[in-house]
DNA sequence: AAATCCACCAACCGCATTCCC
DNA sequence: TGGGAATGCGGTTGGTGGATT
């Protein structure tokens, strides 16, 4: 709207935090706790404009935050959830709550995105092979959207993911990550072969319809990792959307049966509407 | 050992959305 | 209710370090 953005001030700075200012914006936030950006510069002294403050926390200084490679667990997460829901970073990290969306959006660019076109274009050289040799199949391809076809190379790619992943991690360690774990080897161990994509396709446009999607309706960005070390954020308004207990999604929906059809229990079950609110 | 290439990721930019007066 | 300001989000860039020539 013509508005200059807030880092063209002159005597803001730009580029790499040092670990001074790091420890300036982290003893503030500890102090104030994080929102109202626009006053950090003010009072921290800090050159910086409100918009890198808050970013340089959300994706760095955050606590909670998991750093490092990504477990085939997250990389299969990832890859599902991206075919669902495009490029919606912020909601994929609510899933992933120790990670950033931008930790993913990266990952997703340097690494997953290659694997996927590679897969896609062995798959697409083998298929042309198909083609020539079963034209009855051949309407029955064609009728899918874009959509299932993507969704049908992930399906395969999953499938040497699940063969080399091991059952037990040792990196994941929090409870969260634990019961994401269990739902995405669930789900691997026995629908690799058969995910329902058209099902999910239509339920999902069906949520589309009725206002489930969106940046902040469905799936709700959550800012609140494993609760012991994370400050919430207070004062902010996104923060209430945060805070209000979502109603399951889709996905959620699909990852509970996918859980109970595979093991069943009732702990398992109010352990996962636990996780549902805490999403 | 130096130059070049490449992958990774922190940080920036700009648009969209939400808030507040 | 409208407009300006603040915030959130996704795309992109640029610096850095490791690998390769």
């Amino acid at each position: 709207m013509g508005r200059p953005p807030c880092c063209d001030k002159i005597g803001i700075k730009k580029g790499p935090w040092t670990p001074e200012e790091d420890i300036i914006l982290v003893s503030y936030i500890q102090e104030h706790g994080p929102g109202n950006w626009r006053s950090v510069p003010t009072n921290t002294g800090l050159l910086r404009c409100s918009k890198s403050c808050r970013l340089r926390w959300t994706n760095y200084l955050r606590p909670g935050i998991k750093r490092g490679n990504f477990t085939p667990h997250e990389e299969g997460m990832i890859i599902h959830l991206q075919a669902l829901l495009g490029n919606k970073w912020a909601s994929i990290a609510s899933y992933l709550p120790q990670r950033t969306d931008n930790d993913i959006k990266n990952y997703w660019n340097t690494h997953l995105k290659k694997k996927l076109n590679k897969s896609e274009s062995d798959e697409r050289s083998r298929s042309e092979n198909m083609v020539l040799q079963t034209s009855a199949t051949r309407n029955t391809v064609n009728h899918r959207s874009t959509y299932a076809s993507s969704t049908e190379n992930i399906s395969r790619l999953l499938e040497g993911w699940m063969r080399a992943s091991p059952k037990t991690s040792t990196t994941t360690t929090t409870f969260l990550e634990q019961k994401m774990q269990n739902r995405t080897n669930n789900f691997i161990d026995h629908h690799t072969d058969q995910f329902p994509y058209e099902q999910l396709q239509g339920s999902w446009e069906e949520g589309h319809s009725k206002g489930i999607n969106g940046d902040d309706q469905g799936v709700k960005n959550s800012e609140s990792n494993n609760g012991d070390d994370v400050h919430h954020e207070d004062g902010d308004d996104d923060d209430d959307h945060h805070n209000a207990t979502p109603p399951l999604t889709f996905i959620e929906k699909w990852l509970l049966e996918e859980t109970s059809t595979a093991g069943g229990q009732m702990e398992e079950m109010s352990h996962l509407m636990e996780l549902s609110n805490m999403l």
